[in-house]
Parts: structure tokens; C-alpha cells; sequence
DNA sequence: TTTAATCGCTTAAACGTTTTCTTTGATTCA
DNA sequence: TGAATCAAAGAAAACGTTTAAGCGATTAAA
């Protein structure tokens, strides 16, 4: 009654182990006859290879290891996080349809990454987010392929998929300015050095040049990227004598937050202030009004990832890459023409 | 220059593998000095036991496999519903806490559960929502511990981990009725004989009835759990000549969409149309207005089925449980009050 | 003083695969 | 007819663990 090993299925086809093994990889060949009897066998016995013992003899797992950033130390729900669900739920899809399963990893007080990597024997890894330099110094001595979602490391061991995040908020700050915006905000979360926040804010300060509309630093506030943060600067802002029109958020969720947190200080989107996201998650347009943002294509970065990181499995000898994805601007309800 | 193997380690401290093993895992007194010289070895080694070996000689994995709906065929996101991310990633840190790691196994043509749950070992199975009778006669097969999350399966091989749905939307529609409103719409995912739906139906008829109130067929609109499906179960309502003023919808995400559907059509939450959600997802708060609902702990449940599976995987003979968790209506401003 | 129990460790088998050698029997060629 | 070739399958080692069984030496019990 328990379950068929190979030497069962082998039994009964009236075999060994070898040809059985070697009737299902097709490695060597094996006579019609035989791999007739073989393939009956597995059927009667309801054989399933134990992937355990297979990744004990060839030294893989068929397992890839996925890093999420946790956005509080002690914080437990990550996946709460719409950006980071979205890029894992597609990460775990195209991963699965190679014959690959993800294991999540969070970062934890009593387990590193890399012991991670050894005790489960991960063929590869993907790492969302920015962390650390010493994270990836830790990080290459896994020695498997790794590839880095949204990271501006360029350490050439790690191969790399991200946005141009300067320039998508440039495209949010112009498209504001467009709209006869002249004083515009600027919502992020904590910035820091070369970090994503970082670059997005520059395409701000670039577009603004581009308009000639002074840089004040007074108009940036920086939080972190949750909706309750969005709520805080929004407050901060309202409380502040600035004659705001305009709000670019560095992210979606601080752009929804911010909503609400106007909309309890007494004051409507678009009516009285303008806003812009940046990621277009899921919940983006369905907001009331329609959340105008820079859309990217979170599906299509887990998809790359995961093609880029098996492609690498296959070949270690594959030059390091760096795929940049497109972006775009989606114009919904949340931005008020002015001129 | 290749990773440490139990084998090198005993052979720095000196000692055989089954001494290193047992100086681990303290399963058989081993001498303090040989116990220290062993610690000193694997330091100095940076040695990481497999943990696939082990496996394979202990026939346990760690792994606990969860299965979740993909709410359409062929639909790739699936952790794009906020429910399912948010018990995921509960169910994720309770697991990691106990040293195990989540499998996510997403139904698939070319590969059933069944077949996972054996190819990879896996100690346990959490499966969240509500399948199809032949789905729980398979899963027996796998002859491991199983706790349900939300399904009514009263097949008592299964632990059950759930709410009182009928009484989740009674408590909706109570407060709807005390607030004055009569002419309350129901809107609902799809309908599956005890199901979940089914159930939370039952509560707004029982709200009704207890107020007096007639049931109308006419007011229960069923679609599918997503937003753009409340968006158009509000455009359906809209449509018709009913003179509803309040909208009690079977899930947030349903809720949300409709509070879009409304606005495209012109309409306002709660000026128009009172509504009110059902499950407390974290987007419910920050939506403007808030969105009344009745929370669950979403949370909670993912770690009461991880402690269950656990208990049960330590202790096989352990008797089939049923947890049901506690609900509570949580007042924002989607409804208006009438009288 | 003999016997028995205890301690601390080693030996070796087992877990379920894959894979390198070998072996076997049939076929071909000179 | 004998050697050489070839296809197909078998034997056994290996992957890195755990663990039952065993084995000397010391200590306690009789």
C-alpha cells in the first residue's frame, strides 16, 4: 500500500532499475518491447518518481528560490503588498510551466538566504527589490544564477531586469506639467542612495527643468511605500502653506493612500489635487476616480525573470544581462487639466 | 572548494558520519569533547546539512503544499486576489517559523495535485476555498494531513478552518436594515450548492426575514469574485427599475467594483447607494469612503492552519478538528444612514 | 571475581534515484 | 567458422543523510 519506488515498477516489467530509469528519460535506448512493459507497469502502479531522490543523484532541485523584501522588520503579511503579489503570483506561473516549484523566502533572524540555497540545494534565485550592498556581496557565494528584479546593483555576477524609473516619473511629472500643473509634490518612499526612490525622484527634477519650473526641495516628502504612509504626507502636505496643485507619487499605493488621507482632511482628487501613481497595480483602475499612473508591465518582469534565470540554469556560461522594460502612461480620472 | 557533506566534517572532528548526526541532533549522548570538536568543524567548514538527504532518509520534506483556486481557467495571477494574498503569506510565516516552507501549487492541466503531494514529498496540504466533490475523493488518496480553509467538505478525513459565512452576512445586512434601508440588493460570486456563496446568501435572507422584510429574487445578482464583475453587477442594477438604496455584496472585491460601476454610471457611494463588503481585505480602509464590511482575521486563519496541519503531522492519530473564527462588522462610510 | 549494564563511538544498511561500467546474446563480416 | 560489431539490458556505485546493530572499554552489581 505504500507508495511504488522504481525498483517496484522495475519488478514488475520484469527488469532493473536501469532500464526502467532509462526507459523514462529516453537517455539511452531502450527496445519498444521493454519500454511497453515499463510504461505498463507505471500505470498499474501508479508510479511517481520521487523528485527527492532524482535531486539527490543529479545535484538539482528544480526549486527556485524567490526574495521578497519584508517592507517592516517583523512585518508579516508581504504578500499584502500588491506589486510584490503581482510579480510572484507571475513568477510562480511561468517557473511552474518549466516543471519548476518557487520557495519564498523572507528574510529572517534564523536563516540566512544562503543557507537557504544550500540546505534546499535552489537552482536558482530571483531577488525582488533593492537591498543591502553587503546583501549581494553574502548573495554571489551561493555561486547559482541569480536574477535581480528593480535592483540597480551592477555587480556583473547577477543578471538584472528592471524599469528606467527616471524615466517613468518623468513622464508623470511632464504629464502634469501638461496639464497646466505648476506646483507639483512629490510623494516617495525612503530614498536611498541609488535606489529606485532615487532615480524616480530625478526624473522629477527633470522634467521640471525641461519646464522651467524651479526645483524646491520643500515640494518633496519622503515616507515609505505603504498606504498609510501615503495617508501621513498627505496630511503633511495640507498642513504645509504650499499651493500645491499636483501630486507625483513615486508608487501606486502611496497615491491611494494619499487619496484618502485628503479626502478625510476635507479635499477631493481631482478637484482640489491633482495625482499620479506609478506601477499601475491591479487596484489601480478601479479606483474611484480611475488612478492616472505609469504603467508597467509587473506580469511580463516575473515572465523575463524567470526565462532569463532557467536560460542560465541550462547554460551557466551565459554573459550577464540587462533587460529593461517598457513603460507608459496611462491616463485615467486622477489628474485635472488646469490650462 | 564544493560545499561540506557530513562526510568532510567527520573527518576534521576526527569521528564518522553517524557521530556528527547524532552530535547534531542529540539523539544519542555524545561526549562533550567530541561534541565540541564536531561544532568546530562545521564552523569552520560552514557546513549546511542537505536538506534532501535527509529527506530522503527520514521520508519527510518540510514542505507543506497549498493549494489555491485560480479564479479563472487559465488565468496566470492568481495572488492578484487580495483574500488569497493576504492568507498565503500568513500561512507562509507561521509555516517558515516552524522550519517549513510553502509549495504553491496552482491546479494545472499537466500536473494534479496528487502527483505533487508524491513527487515532492509533502508533509501536509492547506487548501484554501471550495472544489468540486471528486477533488476531496482524490486528495484522500495522498494519505497526508489536510486542513481546509472555507469549504464546507464535511468529510471528516479533513480538518476545516472557517467562519460562520451565514452569519458574516446576516450582521451586513442587519446593519444595513438598521440603518434604514429596505430595498437591499445582494450581490454574490458564483452560486455552488454549499458553497460559500450559497451560504452568505442564507445570512441576508435570514437579516430580512427577521426584519420583516420580503425577499425578492429579483434583488440577488450573481457573477463572479472580481472587480470588474461588481462593476457590472452594477451596471445591471442600474439598469433595472428597482428602487434599491443599499448593496449587500458577498466579498471587498466585489464591493469595490461596484462602488466603480456606480461612479462610471454616474452615481455615488453612499449619496446614491449605500454598500457594504464582506472579508476586511487591507485595500477596504483605504478606499473613499471607507468601505463598511465584516472583517474576518484573515491572518488569524492562515495560522490556525498551520498549527493544526503541524500538530497533525507530529501527532497522526489526532482527531479531525473544525475551528470556525470569530467575525465582526467594522463601520466605514459606504453606508448611509436613512432613518 | 565474575557477570551485567553503561558509555561512546563505529559499521553498515537504507532511503529512491541516476549513471558508469560490464555483460549478454545476436548479427555481421571476412 | 571465428572474430568483430552492435544493441539492449544488468550490476553496482554514488548522491548525503539517518539509524539499527554492534563492539570494545569502563563501571556497577552480584
Amino acid at each position: 500500500m505504500a507508495r511504488a519506488t522504481l525498483k517496484d515498477v522495475a519488478q514488475r516489467a520484469g527488469v532493473t532499475t536501469a532500464t526502467v530509469s532509462y526507459a523514462i528519460s529516453g537517455k539511452r535506448p531502450i527496445s519498444e518491447e521493454t519500454k511497453r512493459r515499463v510504461m505498463e507497469a507505471i500505470q498499474e502502479l501508479d508510479y511517481v518518481p520521487d523528485l527527492n531522490a532524482r535531486s539527490l543523484s543529479m545535484r538539482d532541485s528544480k526549486l527556485i528560490g524567490v526574495v521578497v523584501p519584508q517592507t517592516e522588520p517583523g512585518d508579516r503579511l508581504m504578500f499584502q503588498n500588491s506589486f510584490y503579489s503581482e510579480v510572484l503570483g507571475s513568477i510562480e506561473y511561468y517557473a511552474r510551466q518549466q516543471g519548476y516549484h518557487i520557495l519564498i523566502s523572507a528574510t529572517d533572524a534564523n536563516e540566512s538566504y544562503l543557507t537557504l540555497a544550500k540546505k534546499r540545494n535552489l537552482d536558482g534565485i530571483i531577488v525582488i527589490g533593492m537591498y543591502p550592498d553587503d546583501f549581494y556581496q553574502q548573495m554571489k557565494k551561493t555561486q547559482i544564477p541569480i536574477v535581480l528584479i528593480d535592483s540597480y546593483c551592477n555587480d556583473h555576477y547577477y543578471h538584472n531586469i528592471r524599469i528606467d524609473d527616471a524615466y517613468g516619473s518623468y513622464l508623470a511629472t511632464r504629464y502634469m506639467l501638461e496639464n497646466g500643473h505648476e506646483h507639483i509634490a512629490f510623494f516617495a518612499g525612503q530614498m536611498k542612495e541609488n535606489g529606485v526612490m532615487k532615480k524616480r525622484l530625478l526624473g522629477y527634477q527633470q522634467a521640471l527643468s525641461e519646464f522651467n519650473v524651479p526645483y524646491r526641495t520643500q515640494y518633496v516628502y519622503e515616507g515609505q511605500i505603504d498606504y498609510n504612509s501615503g495617508i501621513q504626507l498627505a496630511n503633511q502636505l495640507m498642513a504645509s502653506d504650499l499651493s500645491v496643485t499636483g501630486v507625483v507619487a513615486a508608487a501606486d499605493i502611496l497615491a491611494i493612500g494619499a487619496i484618502k488621507g485628503f479626502y478625510e482632511g476635507g479635499k477631493r482628487v481631482p478637484d482640489d489635487y491633482s495625482i499620479i501613481g506609478f506601477d499601475d497595480v491591479e487596484i489601480a483602475q478601479f479606483m474611484t476616480p480611475g488612478l492616472t499612473t505609469v504603467r508597467q508591465q509587473i506580469s511580463l518582469k516575473g515572465q523575463k525573470a524567470v526565462e532569463l534565470l532557467l536560460k542560465h540554469i541550462e547554460d551557466p556560461s551565459l554573459p550577464k544581462q540587462e533587460e529593461i522594460l517598457p513603460l507608459q502612461l496611462v491616463a485615467r480620472g486622477s489628474v485635472k487639466k488646469l490650462n
